[in-house]
DNA sequence: TACGACTGCCGTACACCGTACGAGAACGCA
DNA sequence: TGCGTTCTCGTACGGTGTACGGCAGTCGTA
């Protein structure tokens, strides 16, 4: 992968033109190779995608799939794009505060569905429709605060990179812990030991109970980057 | 990779017992190899590094490195952990909020000097001692909020979720948009091109220079996320 | 009806990958 | 001297992404 650079100035799947699709209808299709990109990867991971195995699964050929879709990243790109359109569009007649919860909400989920995104999101830019689609919804949203245009955008970028961030980090603990591994108790426990005199602060983070629940701790961090924003409003204190 | 699969229980490096180390000074080391794929992943990035290529810089036969490291995969994470090395202490005497943005503004650098690091990032658990170290740094600092334990905890997770997050998508988009492909310009005028009818909005960012400057982006995120915590500990409005 | 162009599928082949396995070299210690 | 341990490496296997060219079917036009 990564070689091809057939086009020297664009690369990414959203720069190309696409294909023109043709009059007949193909068994095959991008979108049922997207589709079932998606269920291959929620199912067996990243690791264990490849370009045969899912051909495979849509019962053909693995070089039919070319004719489709320029490269594997390409596939990657689009399988991405695709799971954020799973995300609903904004109610404008809610206050802004909890119209940001319920869409950061949903792309917390979102990760939680599909564990295999973080690793994506750090190799291409997020750049598909649907992706941009929710950064449109998330500018509207806090249009809502009044603030101006350039910390409109400001404040979306720093809500996102919260949840992005809270995610991928949460979703990377998960794999870690379950799986067909012993159960996280046994993993963490090893992990306290062998840090406890090193680090005695952040392992003794393990004995609270109540950091074990990751919704609260999400609610925390979403909840203090809101407030955050509100102080660049001159709005309610809390 | 991904498969060996040996001890059940746990498979991250940092979890698994180090082979004792010999006397005899040997050449090739643990270390050296972390050393020489920090460097080939600098230069080359991520897709472009294969245990052949590593083996070949130490001037050393590829199995050869299968002695001093159990996997590939071992080697990204001693990498990953190896550059987070990098982040010095904190100085305790001085303000919390001055070390919060010392601390983070380090991290986001980081991330520009090892663009390959999101991507590792998102494949496994940053459970290495420096990110642990540096886990432990942000906790004491923000031990000086005198918020209790458990939202030091919380509002640790959330700062760093956020500096990740933010500096994650500014790498992404470093790469593509500077490397060997055409200025940022044209890049990005296509995209906007592509999307202007769709998501005013968002296209309509790029026409505000203020949003070219990511340093200034990157410190009014940070400023809102601490300002979120200080309004949980009853602190300075502003 | 005949025929060329185009669409879509696929068989083969190449270069490269991670790494299992076991042979052997170099060394410490008896 | 011999033996055990540490370390290096050659070979080989099964897998990968995908370039290339062939081929069947369909369509538009004459």
């Amino acid at each position: 992968m990564v070689d091809k650079a057939r086009d020297p100035v664009f690369d990414s799947v959203w720069l190309a033109e696409r294909k023109p699709s043709s009059a007949q209808a193909s068994p095959l299709s991008r979108e049922a190779i997207v589709t079932a990109a998606v269920e291959a990867l929620d199912v067996d991971g990243l690791a264990a995608l490849s370009m045969r195995k899912l051909a495979t699964r849509l019962g053909v050929a693995p070089m039919s799939l070319y004719w489709h879709v320029p490269t594997k990243d390409a596939v990657l790109e689009l399988a991405m794009d695709e799971v954020f359109g799973e995300i609903g569009a904004p109610d404008l007649d809610r206050a802004w505060t909890d119209e940001v919860r319920k869409l950061m909400g949903q792309v917390r989920l979102l990760f939680q569905r599909h564990p295999w995104l973080p690793q994506v999101l750090g190799s291409y830019p997020n750049i598909g429709p649907n992706a941009v689609a929710l950064a449109e919804s998330m500018i509207t949203v806090l249009s809502g605060t009044g603030l101006p245009v350039v910390e409109v955008s400001r404040a979306s970028s720093t809500v996102i990179s919260f949840v992005v961030g809270f995610a991928a980090s949460e979703v990377r603990w998960a794999e870690e812990t379950t799986a067909p591994r012993r159960p996280d108790q046994e993993w963490t426990a090893a992990l306290v030991e062998r840090y406890r005199e090193r680090f005695p602060l952040f392992t003794a983070q393990f004995d609270l109970p109540e950091l074990w629940e990751a919704d609260a701790q999400f609610d925390y961090g979403l909840d203090c980057v809101i407030a955050g924003v509100e102080t660049r409003t001159g709005q309610p204190r809390r």
